[in-house]
DNA sequence: CCCCCCCC
C-alpha cells in the first residue's frame, strides 16, 4: 500500500498548531534515561518536506518500540500530540498517542528527501541536526498538559471534558492525512470491519432523533447503579451510563427489561458498538453533558463490545492540587487526586427530604501538604475501601465551603481508586517515602479535625523546658500522653443544679445545699467533675485538671452517673478509674502560670481529649524520637 | 418511564 505522508505537519506541530492525523515516517528512534527511571524515546519524524528530532513518545507508549513496532522506517499516525515548551526553552512535541500504519518493511526506507526543520524556517544542514546530541530535558511540562491515557484501567475515567472542542473540525488548521480513510469516525480498514457492525459509524455529535439507522463506537465514562422508582405514574428500576467518541458525548438510559438485558454487559472504561435505541431531547434540567439528545435503549436496542477502540478518546482529568482548593470558587466542579489517608466509617444520615442515605467522608492528602475531606454517598460510600491509603482520584466532585473547603461526589462523579496512572504513581512514591509523616494541614476544618497546622504539638517535657505559659496569656498545646494516675478522691463535687451555674454549693446539712452565686438553696444538686490527672509520655510527667466535658471522655461515664455510682457500688466506681487508668489520648491543653499567695506553679488544664488513631500514634511517635535523638 | 447531587 502507498502512503503519502502529511506535508506541512512537522511545522505545524512543532508551531503547536494542531493536525489531524497527520502520517509521519519514523526516520529515528533514540532512548534516554528519563528522572522518573523509566525509559523515554525521542522520535525523529519526517513528513517527507522536513525532518524534525523533537518527538517525545509519552511513557505510556514505550510498549510500542519495546515490542519492536516502533521501528526506524515505519509510517505512524499521530492521534494526539502535545506540544510544549521545556524550561531551557525548546520546543517538545510529546506524542500520546499514535498508531503504526505501515511497518519499516513494507516501507521500504526513507520517504522522499526530507530537510532539517528549523523553526525560522531557514534550511539548517542535515548534517547537523541528525548528529545533535542535545536530549530535551525529559521534564514533567513535557507530558502534563492534557494527557490521553491509555491505560486499561484509567480509562474508566469519566469523561465530561471538551471532546467536542477537540473535535477535528475545530482545527485552525486541517491538514487531510493522506487516506481519507485514516478519519477516526470511519471503521479503520486496516483492522477490518468488526462483522458486529454495521456499514456505518456515527459521530456522536451526529445523531438525532429524525435518523435511526446509525451505530456509535463510544467508551463507557460513567456507569451508575441500578435504581429504582415509584410513583403515581408507575415503578420500575433504571440505570444510566454516559459514553463518549471523538465527536462528543450522550447520556444513555436503560428502563427495566433493558437493565437486566445491558447492566451487566457494560463496563466503565470499555467501547462499545450501540445502535438502534431511541433518541430524545435531554432534560438539561439533570443532564449536564454536552448534548441536546439523550438515548433511551428499547427491546431492540444493541450493544456490542468492541476492541478497536484506538479512535475512541478516554479522557483526561484535570486534577486541581488540593492547596488550590483554596482559591477555587465555591460550587466549581473539580478533578481531585490524592492519597486517602484516613477513611472514615460510613454512616447514614437523613437528607432534609427525610430520605436516608449512606455516606463517607474520606480525608485526602497530597504533595501540597494540604489535606481536604471528600465526602462520598451511597453505594460508593458504603462500596469503598479504604486499606492500605489508596490513591483516590475523583473526576468531577463539587466545591464546597463547609468547613472552610470540602468535596463532594455528585451522582456524576467518577470515583477512581489506585488509578493506573503516572499522577497516581507519583502520589504513591510521594506518600510512602515521605509523605506518610507529613503533618498536613486540612482545608477542611471539622469539629474532630485533630491533626494539622493548628496542632501545636508538644512533649510533656517542653511545658518546663520552654517555660510554656510563663506569658501574660496562656498557651495552648496538643500532646500525646497516657493516663497514669487519678485523683478519685476529689473528682466530684456537688454543684448548683441551675442549668447555667456549675457552682459548688454548700451543704446546709438539712436537705438544703447553697449557691452563692445564685445566692439560693436548692433541695438538690448535681455532680460535676474537677478531676485532676496524671498524665505520663516518654519523657516526662504532668499534673493535669480535667473538668466536666473532658474527664467525661477519660471515665467513659457522666459525672451524675458516676457520683450515683459511688453512693451505692464502691466497688463499681473503682472500677470505672482502673478501667481508664494507663489509656493513652490526644490531649490538648492550656498552659498558664498561677500566682497564689505569692506561690507560682503552671497550670495545665485539659480542654479536649481526642482519641489517638494509629497512623497519628506512629507519626506523633517517630516525630518525638526524633527530636529526642537531636 | 428517572431526575436523588444530600449531612454536619
Amino acid at each position: 500500500m502507498s502512503i503519502t505522508l502529511t506535508q506541512g505537519a512537522i511545522e505545524a506541530l512543532y508551531k503547536g498548531i494542531s493536525v489531524n492525523n497527520p502520517l509521519l515516517q519514523l526516520l529515528n528512534i533514540r532512548q534516554m534515561t528519563s528522572s522518573t527511571g523509566l525509559p523515554r524515546y525521542r522520535l525523529m519524524m519526517s513528513d517527507g518536506q522536513h525532518v524534525l528530532s523533537s518527538f517525545l513518545l509519552t511513557t505510556q507508549l514505550n510498549h510500542l518500540p519495546e515490542q519492536k513496532l516502533l521501528v526506524q522506517n515505519c509510517i505512524c499516525m499521530l492521534k494526539k500530540v502535545v506540544t510544549s515548551t521545556l524550561s531551557d526553552g525548546r520546543t517538545a512535541v510529546t506524542v500520546m498517542d499514535m498508531d503504526v500504519v505501515q511497518s519499516a518493511e513494507e516501507t521500504g526506507g526513507k520517504i522522499g528527501n526530507p530537510v532539517p526543520y528549523n523553526k525560522d524556517g531557514r534550511m539548517s544542514s542535515p548534517a547537523k541536526v541528525s548528529s545533535s546530541t542535545s536530549e530535551p530535558a525529559s521534564s514533567p511540562s513535557a507530558t502534563a498538559p492534557g494527557p490521553s491515557y491509555r491505560s486499561p484501567s484509567f480509562s474508566q475515567l469519566g469523561s465530561r471534558s471538551n471532546a467536542a472542542e477537540k473535535s477535528p473540525a475545530d482545527s485552525p488548521m486541517k491538514v487531510s492525512p493522506a487516506k481519507a480513510t485514516h478519519s477516526p469516525m470511519k471503521v479503520s480498514p486496516m483492522k477490518g470491519s468488526p462483522s458486529s457492525s454495521p456499514a456505518k459509524v456515527f459521530p456522536i455529535a451526529a445523531l438525532n432523533p429524525y435518523q435511526s439507522k446509525w451505530t456509535i463506537r463510544a467508551r463507557v465514562t460513567n456507569k451508575s447503579s441500578i435504581r429504582k422508582w415509584s410513583n403515581s405514574r408507575g415503578e420500575g428500576k433504571l440505570f444510566s451510563f454516559e459514553v463518549v467518541d471523538e465527536s462528543g458525548e450522550i447520556k444513555i438510559t436503560a428502563f427495566n427489561n433493558e437493565v437486566d438485558t445491558f447492566f451487566s454487559l457494560l463496563e466503565q472504561g470499555k467501547v462499545y458498538n450501540i445502535s438502534k435505541a431511541t433518541l430524545k431531547v435531554a432534560n438539561k434540567q439533570f443532564n449536564t453533558l454536552k448534548n441536546d439528545y439523550e438515548m433511551t435503549l428499547h427491546a431492540h436496542s444493541s450493544i456490542v463490545p468492541c476492541d478497536d477502540t484506538h479512535s475512541i478518546p478516554t479522557m483526561s482529568c484535570d486534577f486541581v492540587p488540593i492547596e488550590e482548593l483554596e482559591n477555587r470558587d465555591k460550587d466549581s466542579i473539580i478533578d481531585v487526586i490524592g492519597i486517602c489517608k484516613r477513611a472514615e466509617d460510613v454512616s447514614r444520615i437523613t437528607t432534609k427530604s427525610s430520605r436516608e442515605v449512606s455516606k463517607r467522608a474520606l480525608h485526602l492528602v497530597d504533595t501540597s501538604g494540604k489535606e481536604v475531606i471528600a465526602t462520598l454517598w451511597g453505594d460508593e460510600a458504603e462500596k469503598f475501601d479504604g486499606s492500605g491509603q489508596p490513591v483516590v482520584a475523583i473526576k468531577g466532585a463539587r466545591l464546597s465551603d463547609f468547613g472552610g473547603r470540602s468535596l463532594s461526589a455528585l451522582f456524576s462523579s467518577t470515583i477512581m481508586v489506585n488509578p493506573d496512572i503516572p499522577d497516581a504513581f507519583r502520589l504513591r512514591a510521594w506518600y510512602d517515602r515521605e509523605g506518610y509523616a507529613v503533618n498536613s494541614q486540612s482545608l477542611t476544618e471539622t469539629r474532630s479535625s485533630n491533626s494539622g497546622s493548628r496542632m501545636n504539638w508538644k512533649t510533656l517535657s517542653d511545658i518546663k523546658n520552654e517555660n510554656m505559659g510563663h506569658d501574660e496569656k496562656a498557651e495552648y498545646f496538643s500532646c500525646l500522653a497516657t493516663v497514669v494516675y487519678m485523683r478519685k478522691e476529689n473528682c466530684l463535687y456537688q454543684a448548683c443544679p441551675s442549668a447555667d451555674c456549675n457552682k459548688k454549693v454548700i451543704d446546709q446539712h438539712n436537705g438544703l445545699y447553697r449557691c452563692e452565686k445564685c445566692n439560693r438553696e436548692f433541695s438538690n444538686f448535681k455532680y460535676r467533675f474537677l478531676l485532676s490527672a496524671n498524665l505520663a509520655d516518654f519523657g516526662d510527667n504532668q499534673w493535669v485538671t480535667c473538668f466536666q466535658e473532658t474527664a467525661e471522655v477519660l471515665l467513659g461515664h457522666s459525672a451524675q452517673a458516676l457520683g450515683q455510682l459511688r453512693e451505692t457500688d464502691e466497688a463499681a466506681f473503682e472500677q470505672v478509674f482502673q478501667k481508664a487508668n494507663f489509656r493513652t489520648h490526644i490531649f490538648k491543653n492550656r498552659v498558664k502560670l498561677e500566682t497564689y499567695n505569692d506561690e507560682s506553679r503552671v497550670k495545665v488544664t485539659v480542654m479536649e481529649v481526642l482519641p489517638v488513631d494509629h497512623r497519628e500514634y506512629s507519626r506523633r511517635l517517630l516525630s518525638n524520637i526524633r527530636r529526642l535523638a537531636c
